[in-house]
DNA sequence: GCATATTTGTCCGTATGTATA
DNA sequence: CTATACATACGGACAAATATG
């Protein structure tokens, strides 16, 4: 007990820390039973620390809890994809006024769209798809508001879980990219129109897409 | 132990409601320093479901929490207003459109501005607060996005919690009674442009007079 | 359908570190 | 600086619910 490896500030925070990461990289998939005593041996920590960690994931929806059943990292369903996207194709827009007006914002639209490639050319795909997922959230930052910004990153770690329920990264990911590159051009070039256009249509053609691999 | 006062099931949630609805009525106030010890015994659970509620509650901004130090209701500043404003400038006009386009929806928003109505008459004027609020949330849930519906409601809790830090709550709510009536009856009529920026000058002041009412 | 083992939900007592009087 | 009060985290315990054979 003596010794701990893990800072002595907010244990619950650090364990939810790596919970969150292990579930965002896929090594504990959705649906998977999170057994208390089983992580509390493994991490070194006690079995209500893990407790409190698996209540703060399930206000950040990575995890549901059923009654004496225990914690399970969460499954999504096509109906909460469905709404996310409803939730992008409201919110995203809102960031292309700002990011068109400022050469800075713009431009590191692109810089990210510029490591997705990368990651593309290697074939990491899942890394494409955070990539992507950084993109459309740093257009959703370029509105300048802390909350929605806090909301947003909530919102695309539940797409990433959606994500990791589907097969093929390299078909969910790979069409996507210059798309993205298309959209922070005109962003660039400061065409808010046809940016916005370009916008709508790869969200309804992404919705499909990501529908499409989970029912498959 | 054998009986319990409050139910077996999620109690640590159970207790967050408590707290929530005590923070919302002003009878805990923001800064209140919350002790674990007293809030077990008051409530007759263990400090371990207290800290469980608090973290509940510190996730949904009604709570901070600092070092070593313990849990206090959340005191709101004048940036925390800020960027609620500024989110709210985003995300209410999105519901404009919708709530315009539907009978239904325009016409409970004007049953809520006649509850308000009500409530001011009997000068019950924090009750008119709250009815302000929803107006706004409902137009906001005219989008018909769970999750955007979700923030609204913590962001408008947020801003409750603002309101608790002024002292007047008739100068606070009185005047945005007929400019809510005004907001409602125009996107009744359909009239988009006008509902929109009426909104918008209604943001603009009401956001003016909270931050007045928490400097003085 | 039933008995047993496992797991969760809850609580207690306690040790240690930290801030305040 | 000492003392006190408190938050933090741990281990152990038990009842209730669930899963398993």
């Amino acid at each position: 007990m003596g010794l701990d490896p893990l800072q002595r500030s907010r244990t619950a925070e650090q364990v939810a820390s790596v919970l969150r990461r292990r579930i965002a990289d896929g090594l504990l998939e959705p649906g998977l039973w999170l057994k208390e005593d089983e992580l509390s041996t493994a991490l070194g920590v006690s079995r209500h620390t893990v407790r409190e960690a698996f209540q703060l994931l399930v206000h950040e929806g990575m995890v549901v809890r059923a009654q004496h059943r225990g914690a399970f990292v969460r499954e999504m369903s096509i109906d909460d994809v469905s709404d996310i996207f409803r939730t992008r194709r409201l919110m995203e827009p809102l960031g292309i006024g700002p990011s068109a007006r400022d050469k800075v914002l713009a431009g590191a639209l692109l810089d990210i769209v510029d490591s997705a490639a990368v990651a593309a050319e290697h074939g990491r795909w899942r890394e494409v798809g955070t990539a992507n997922l950084d993109l459309h959230r740093a257009l959703v930052r370029s509105c300048r508001s802390a909350r929605l910004d806090r909301m947003s990153g909530q919102l695309f770690a539940e797409l990433r879980l959606a994500f990791l329920m589907t097969g093929d990264a390299q078909a969910l990911h790979e069409p996507y990219l210059e798309w993205n590159r298309r959209i922070a051009e005109l962003i660039l070039a400061g065409d808010v129109g046809s940016a916005e256009s370009e916008l709508a249509s790869y969200l309804t053609d992404s919705e499909r897409t990501v529908i499409a691999g989970m029912s498959g």
